[in-house]
DNA sequence: CTCCGCGCGACAAACGTTTTAACACGATGT
DNA sequence: ACATCGTGTTAAAACGTTTGTCGCGCGGAG
C-alpha cells in the first residue's frame, strides 16, 4: 500500500515528525533512547526517505551529475568509476549523462541535471562554449571541468596535459626514424584533439621539422568505426604516411584493423601510436603504443574537488589540477 | 538572485501558477494566445521547473534507473545506450547504477532509486533472489529485467537464449574437432554463467559425449584481468584443454593474452571462443570468435515495455521477450 | 529556594509544483 | 428570456520533508 512517510515513522516512535528528521540529519542531536526508538519504527516500517521532498525543502539534493562526450570509450567508463566511488563514499547519487559528442543531447543534459537541482556538475565538456556553464553557475549548481583546463581560476579543473602528452606521442615516432607523420583527430570542436596536436608540432619543431608537416586526418567520431573509415580514406590515396598518431585508442584500434586488412603491415610499413591506453590496448592484433593517463585518479580528484566546493563552500578554494601522462611503448611502434 | 518559480512566470505572463502548469504539461488545454505569453514569460526569466517539486507532488518523477553488473564491460555499455536512446526520445531520464558484480553496491542504487522515487528500473540482477525486486514493486516502482528471464509472467523481461548461445559456441568448437572442452566463467550467482554452461553441456550430449567431461574453471569477475588470471591458473597445470569457450569476451581476451605470453598458439594449441561479440573482440591479437546479441535492441525494448507500462498501467500487458544469438567466426578458433 | 542555562523535542511554516473544484463568460438551444 | 453547456482560468489544498523558534523539565549556581 502506500508509501510511509516520515509522519508514519514519528507516530509509530510516539515522536514528532521534527525529531525523525533529526535521527535522519544529525543524529548526535537526539538522546540515545529516542534515537534507537526512532531507527526500530524506520526499520519495522521499511521507510525509505522522499528524496525529492527532501530536495524541495532544504534546496538542495545529494545528487551530481556527470556529462561525458562518449561513455562507450572506456577512457570515460573508467574515469566514471573514479567518480562514482568517490561519490557514494561521500553518501552523493551519481546521474550519468551521454553526450555523444552532440551539443545538443549536451544541452539536454545539462537540463536535466538544472531540473533535478543536482548539487553539483562534473563535465568534460564537448566544445569550447562557456556560456552553458556559466548559466549552472548562476543556478548555484557547482561546476568541475574534467580532462579540460580550467578557462578561469574562479572555477575547479582537473586535466592531464595533453601538450605534453602529444609531444611524447610524437616524439617517440621521430626517434624511431618517422619520416611524413600523419595526425588522426576528431572534431575540431573538441580541446583534446587540439592539444594533442599542438603537442606534436612541438615535437616536430624540437627534431628541427617544419610543424607544418604534420598530415592531419580529422573524422567525425573518435570512434573504433571512424579510425577504421580513416583507414580507408587514407589507403585510398597514394602515398601512406611512415607513422601515424591517433588522437584516441578507439581510433587506433579501427586504423589498425582498417590497415591490416588492406595488408599494411604494422609497425613495419606504418608506426601507429594511440592515447588513452585503455586495457584493450594491450590486448589487439599487434598490440598498441599509447599514452597512459591516470583516468580512475581523474574522476575520483574531480569528485572530491566538486563535493569540497559544494560542503564548504567558504572555506573552498578553486584548484586546478594538471596530471602528467606517460608514455607506453609496445609493438605498433618501431 | 534565488531561483525563479512558477510563480515569477506567473506575474509576468499575468496568469496565475496554474495556467503556468497546465502550460508546461497539457498545453492543449490553454488557450493559444495565454500559452504564448507564458512560453514568451518563461524564456525571458530563464524558467527550469523544479523536478522535485513536480515528484513531491504528482507522485512520481520523470525519472529511471538502470542498474548493471560492470559498466566497464562494452555489452552494458550497448545495452546502457540504447536504453538511454529510448528513454531520452519519451522524455525520460536515466540514473545510472554499476554494481559492479556486488550485491551491496546493487542493494545501495536501489535504495537510490527508491529514494529518487524513479518511475521504473531496469535491472540485469547478480544473483537469483527476487525479494529485492518484490520490495521496489510493493512501492509501486515498476521492474523490467535485462538480459534475465522471468522470474513469472506478472512481470517483463527482455533476454538473449543463453543456452542456445552455449550450445552454438561449444558445437563449433566440436565441429572444430575440438576433444578436452574446458569452461571459464564467473561467478556461479550469475545466471548467464550457469545457462550457458547448461548449452555448453548441452552440444556435448548431442555429440554423443559426456557432458561432465566440461572442464569447469570459474573465476570472482568476467573481467580481462580475471581472464588473464584463468589462464595462469590453467597454465600451471599439467593438461591444457583443446577448446576454451569463456563465459564473456572479456574473460576470452584476457585468455587470449595470457596464452599468447605463455607461447601457447591459438586456435594451433587451443580454439577460443568467448561470448558477446564486443567491439573489440575483431581487433584481438587473434580476433575472437564469439556469440553475437542484439545488445543495443535490448536496452531499447526493456525501455519500452517499462514506460509502456508506466505510462499506460491499465492496458499493459506483461511481455517477456527473448532474443536469438548468432555465431560469429574469426580466427581464435579451428 | 529561586533563577538561569541547557538539552531535548514539539510545533508550524515553509519549499515549488500539480490538481481538483469552482467560477466567469459567451454561445447554443428551447 | 432562461436554462444549459463548454471553454479557459483561478484559488486553494495538498505532497513529505527540513528548520527555526519555542517550551518544558532538570541540574547546578547563587
Amino acid at each position: 500500500m502506500a508509501t510511509v512517510s516520515i509522519k508514519d515513522v514519528a507516530a509509530r516512535a510516539g515522536v514528532s515528525p521534527g525529531t525523525v528528521s533529526n535521527v535522519l540529519n544529525r543524529p548526535e542531536k537526539v538522546a540515545g533512547g529516542t534515537r534507537a526508538r526512532v531507527e526500530a519504527a524506520i526499520r519495522e516500517l521499511g521507510f525509505v526517505r522522499h528524496g525529492s521532498a527532501s530536495t524541495l525543502r532544504a534546496g538542495h539534493s545529494r545528487t551530481i551529475g556527470l556529462s561525458v562526450i562518449d561513455i562507450g570509450n572506456p577512457f570515460f567508463t573508467d574515469v566514471a568509476a573514479g567518480v562514482e566511488d568517490m561519490a557514494s563514499e561521500r553518501g552523493y547519487a551519481v546521474i550519468l549523462g551521454n553526450s555523444s559528442g552532440s551539443r545538443m543531447k549536451e544541452e539536454r543534459n545539462l537540463l536535466v541535471f538544472a531540473e533535478q537541482r543536482v548539487r553539483g556538475v562534473l563535465i568534460t565538456p564537448s566544445d569550447e562554449d562557456p556560456g552553458r556553464l556559466d548559466r549552472l553557475r548562476e543556478r548555484d549548481i557547482a561546476v568541475v571541468l574534467v580532462d579540460h583546463p580550467a578557462e578561469r581560476s574562479s572555477q575547479c579543473a582537473v586535466a592531464v596535459n595533453d601538450v605534453t602528452g602529444g609531444a611524447m606521442a610524437v616524439g617517440h615516432l621521430l626517434r624511431g626514424g618517422a619520416g611524413r607523420i600523419g595526425y588522426v583527430t576528431g572534431p575540431a570542436a573538441i580541446r583534446q584533439c587540439q592539444d594533442r596536436r599542438r603537442g606534436a608540432e612541438q615535437a616536430l619543431a624540437a627534431a628541427g621539422r617544419d610543424p607544418a608537416e604534420l598530415r592531419e586526418i580529422a573524422m567525425p567520431a573518435m570512434t573504433a568505426k571512424a579510425g577504421q573509415q580513416a583507414a580507408e580514406k587514407l589507403l585510398a590515396e597514394d602515398a601512406l604516411p611512415d607513422a601515424l598518431f591517433c588522437a584516441n585508442d578507439l581510433l587506433a584500434l579501427g586504423m589498425l584493423r582498417g590497415l591490416l586488412q588492406a595488408g599494411v603491415r604494422v609497425p613495419d610499413d606504418v608506426s601507429l601510436i594511440g592515447y588513452d591506453d585503455i586495457d584493450f590496448a594491450s590486448a589487439s592484433t599487434v598490440s598498441l603504443s599509447s599514452i597512459r593517463q591516470p583516468t580512475y585518479q581523474l574522476g575520483r580528484v574531480a569528485t572530491e574537488l566538486l563535493l569540497d566546493e559544494c560542503d564548504n563552500p567558504d572555506t573552498h578554494a578553486h584548484q586546478q589540477i594538471m596530471f602528467q601522462p606517460d608514455l607506453v611503448v609496445r609493438e605498433s611502434t618501431r
